[in-house]
DNA sequence: ACATGGATTCGCT
DNA sequence: GCGAATCCATGTT
């Protein structure tokens, strides 16, 4: 399989966030590889997007979406759960994906055992379903913070050989920033039509 | 130095 | 539908 380039994420976050639905998530662990098909997203902005961590500007935290397209941003949220985005837009302007839910197609039993070994989830059929719960299946923590998905040998993203699976995009409000104001109404959150695994009806 | 609250998940009511 | 778990980034004093 080939895998995405610097070019694919040097772009608008909303773009990214679409077109990265169907492909396919790679981690390779000393167990073994972990593969799952992408089925939702979410789209972080720049300073104007009142629900981004880049809405104080540049920060110490938020400072890496400012930087290099295809890095990894993973900050632990709620004290508890690690969250994986990709960074997007050129160097300089904020931008990240946030990767909120996969389906998983190989390595299940590697993925199922880190849910197990986690206190916070659950470990049932569906391992990588919502953003707190991804991170864990895939074994992401924030040591992955700042490498690079475009060159790393531990993870990255690659193009499905089979293209034939269409699917419906849907577009929605994004979750759990009812605080942001202004931005919270932007359908910046997408998912593919009738799959199962998707983190919030 | 301190107070606030969150890009979640699960279990109980 | 609601609250607890749990901790650290950020804004305020």
């Amino acid at each position: 399989m080939e895998r995405l380039n610097r070019t694919f994420f040097e772009r608008a976050p909303e773009t990214v966030a679409k077109e990265l639905l169907g492909h396919i998530l790679v981690r390779k662990t000393k167990e073994g590889v972990i593969k799952g098909t992408i089925i939702e997203t979410e789209a972080y902005g720049d300073i104007n997007d009142l629900a981004s961590h880049a809405r104080f500007g540049i920060t110490p935290r938020n400072k890496i979406m400012h930087e290099l397209p295809g890095i990894l941003y993973v900050y632990l949220n709620y004290g508890i759960f690690n969250l994986t985005n990709i960074i997007c837009e050129k160097t300089g302007k904020a931008g990240a994906v946030l990767l909120r839910s996969a389906e998983i197609i190989e390595g299940l039993e590697i993925a199922s055992s880190h849910l197990k070994s986690s206190k916070h989830v659950k470990a049932n059929e569906f391992l990588a379903t919502g953003p707190g719960k991804l991170s864990i299946a895939f074994g992401i923590d924030r040591a992955f913070n700042g490498l690079d998905i475009v060159s790393s040998d531990q993870i990255s993203i690659e193009i499905p050989k089979n293209t034939t699976g269409e699917f419906d995009i849907i577009e929605k409000p994004r979750i759990g920033i009812d605080y942001a104001d202004k931005s919270k109404d932007l359908p910046w959150r997408f998912y593919i039509d009738g799959n199962q695994y998707i983190s919030k009806k």
